[in-house]
DNA sequence: ACTCTTCTCAGGGTTTTCCACTATAAATTT
DNA sequence: AAATTTATAGTGGAAAACCCTGAGAAGAGT
């Protein structure tokens, strides 16, 4: 059974976000947006379901949402899904993949991916985004390499990770060795050697790695 | 200072919704959106930032959101905060009314709530949305104290974000002054001038509060 | 006109950072 | 046992950062 134009459903939470969705979706002119709601468990109450061919769904839960979307896909095999949901971990990405949504992105997608997405899940194509095809990837890799990647922590001894986190917390140099009980010239040689570990030449530099680092 | 037509930003960590929520907005008669971004650490970069008088933020952790509205309200005390967040717990919802926002809703609010909300919010005037209060009457009978924005300062200046890109970018105040062809003591002036206003004590604050802003 | 802010620049100072090189005891690894 | 790494500490010097003060010009706003 083939529309000339493409019925979609909206399934988002919040009622605003819902009503703005709903309203850019009706400006697209490939699909035509028949209905929404806040939650996939009224989706099989609607009336005008039977008309619908692609369901758009926000979900903060993906791999329960996935679960749900399995469920439906048992009893209605016809309608297609395009889920959005936060950036996904490499476990629950393969989830979702199982329960047979024709589209995931996460929420943080531009526009362009957005659209892409939903063209393509309108034509019947499956689409899938950066972030969700590279977790897959992740995850697909983890089963032949069990190396864990060296991080940039166990280069730096705890001493020089103390040193990094006081520099970084503003400290000058007097104040890092009162509060350490060790000379000045200690804390210079340290911060030192951070400097060359850690390829910058400077505090600021260092407070930059401390920040991405995690340990501030 | 009263404008015909109340300003108003958008914040959404998602585009799409963003987008779409924006759209939203501009069909509303009583606020005029004159901007939208990703993220609240942008929104002190916006050159259109002084047109401001409310910024909507949607948000998914409403007390780190809080902490950043209120830093930033000590910077621009002109600008109102309406606030969008899950459901909150009885903790968070005070920390959330102190840093200062004008109004407080859930994202699950209906239609109706989210009007009056913006509406009060543009008449200068106070919102908390019915969980919200709920929370607040439960979480204690102390009194709750909204933190006055101490300072009356305006926001950095263009060449303060400048000079602050330039710090956090391990440039010497040299260099800085080299790259921008004006004197060492001009760029050392803006220097201790970001100390001040940022409430930072050296290069190191600045960094990570440019790290924070996104200008690095 | 007057105020306020920004951007600009300067003198003259103190403190901190950064560099180069050396060096020793302790712990860890090989 | 030997080699390496870590943590410690030093001398001495150059560079940069930081502090305080004052001040003129340009521009925006009241």
């Amino acid at each position: 059974m083939e529309h000339s134009t493409t019925h979609a459903c909206l399934v988002h939470p919040h009622p605003l976000e819902c009503e703005a969705v709903a309203e850019w979706l009706r400006r697209r002119s490939y699909i035509e947006l028949v209905g929404k709601c806040n939650s996939l468990d009224q989706i099989i109450q609607l009336p005008y379901l039977k008309e619908v061919d692609i369901v758009v769904v926000f979900a903060h839960h993906a791999e329960k949402t996935a679960d749900q979307i399995l469920k439906i896909r048992k009893l209605y095999s016809r309608l297609k899904f395009l889920l959005l949901a936060p950036s996904p971990c490499a476990e629950s990405v393969r989830e979702v993949i199982r329960s047979g949504v024709s589209g995931y992105i996460v929420f943080e997608a531009e526009l362009d991916e957005w659209e892409r997405a939903i063209r393509a899940v309108s034509e019947g194509k499956v689409y899938y985004g950066q972030e969700v095809m590279l977790k897959l990837a992740e995850s697909s890799l983890e089963t032949f390499i069990q190396e864990p990647a060296p991080t940039t922590r166990d280069f730096l001894s705890k001493r020089e990770v103390e040193i990094l986190r006081l520099v970084a917390s503003e400290y000058s140099t007097n104040r890092i060795a009162n509060e350490l009980c060790i000379s000045d010239k200690t804390v210079e040689t340290h911060r030192r050697n951070l400097f060359h570990k850690l390829g910058v030449k400077n505090s600021v530099g260092l407070t930059k790695v401390a920040v991405r680092m995690g340990v501030v």
